[in-house]
DNA sequence: AAGCACTTTCTTAAAATAGTGG
DNA sequence: CCACTATTTTAAGAAAGTGCTT
């Protein structure tokens, strides 16, 4: 028998816990709405959201890739991957871990991940 | 096996939305 | 248009479940 939902400020949960729990509960109901934006108007979206100890989750449709590149203005006939959403996550998750990862793969790693960006942002910023 | 980081399930009320009539 | 109500959807609380790493 729960207690039923209860009238909450709008706020910073108290705990690490309400934090996780409310995170998972309204990510999935924030997904579910863009999915329903994205059905019933074709709008391509992407969305990342990191979660209260740091992950990150995607979602976009068609793809999270294929919307961000759209973003960035990546051109066509690159032969990018558009389902593959490890790529931006393992890039995004590269940046989270400062303190608990080699500080020279560290380095290499945000290099990389400039080098990455400063390509697609010239592209993008020369072809529109 | 234990611990972590979520994820889900259930009950129930809050909030959002659709429908109706002035 | 706005006010009111009926219906639907969302999410809080509590607790249990899942998958992964150590």
């Amino acid at each position: 028998m729960g207690t039923g939902k209860k009238k909450i400020e709008l706020k910073m949960r108290e705990t690490e816990e309400q934090r996780m729990v409310t995170f998972s509960k309204r990510r999935k109901g924030l997904f579910k709405k863009i999915s329903e934006l994205h059905c019933m108007t074709g709008a391509e979206t992407a969305i990342i959201a990191f979660s209260p100890a740091g992950k990150p989750y995607t979602h976009g449709e068609p793809s999270f890739n294929s919307t961000m590149g759209r973003f960035i203005g990546y051109n066509e006939e690159d032969d990018y991957d558009n389902d593959d959403t490890d790529t931006f996550k393992s890039l995004l998750e590269a940046i989270q871990v400062d303190d608990y990862w080699d500080p020279d793969e560290l380095g290499s790693l945000k290099q990389k991940l400039k080098e990455i960006c400063g390509i697609l942002v010239s592209r993008r910023d020369d072809n529109v």
